[in-house]
DNA sequence: GAAACAAGTTTGTATTGCAAACTTGTTTTG
DNA sequence: CAAAACAAGTTTGCAATACAAACTTGTTTC
């Protein structure tokens, strides 16, 4: 008796800006440490340069990463830290997609 | 112990075909009949009709619904079927976002 | 038989996602 | 020590979307 489908309207209600592939990954990567720097950031999704910078500026602008410019030495570095509206964002994100898969194991 | 993170470069292969929310809850109907006729699909997805049009046409193209035209009477009807690619590449899609959700009940 | 209606499709536009080119500053090297 | 190479990001330009308004073709209704 379990209908599983979701409606279908709800899936048209997800998040779009975390719904991007190379924003969720970023926000992914930012959920689970308290800061983290753009290069490394570039390094673990494998995104180019501009594509992270559009990317981080994209999430600053909807309130979802907050950017920290510090110097390292004398060479310039930046850095992301998620906000509490982000992780909660992805969390709202993580649910609704739950929500839409189906219980593991249908014909 | 339990790192859940996923790598996050996996996030970036995601299907875009599959990922596009309005394609999505097309296929995620679709893969619950046999066919559905455009208007039923477009009453439960919400979408207009040029979109469902452009999104069905696209989900064509990739070879994951087929058209069927008929007639019902005298009016022409449009009906959708999924196919076994589409099939297949919906549950690629499902298995993949499973992959990336945390476990239910973290911190 | 003209006017309203139905079922889809095509066209036009504004938004994106992407990478190449640019900027600013630092290190290396001839 | 000047110039060339390099590093860290940002801006710009372009091709690909997603979306809805306008159009097309055919059918009822009045």
């Amino acid at each position: 008796m379990g209908k599983t489908g979701t409606n279908p309207k709800a899936i048209l209600d997800l998040d779009r800006i975390v719904h991007e592939p190379a924003r969720l990954a970023i926000l992914t990567v930012l959920a689970s440490a308290e800061e983290v720097a753009f290069l490394f950031l570039q390094r673990v999704t494998g995104l180019s340069k501009g594509n992270l910078s559009s990317h981080t500026q994209k999430l600053e602008g909807a309130g979802y990463l907050e950017t920290v410019k510090a110097f390292q030495g004398r060479i310039p570095v930046t850095s992301f830290r998620i906000t509490e509206d982000g992780r909660t964002a992805l969390r709202a994100y993580h649910q609704q997609l739950r929500a839409l898969l189906p219980k593991e194991g249908k014909p």
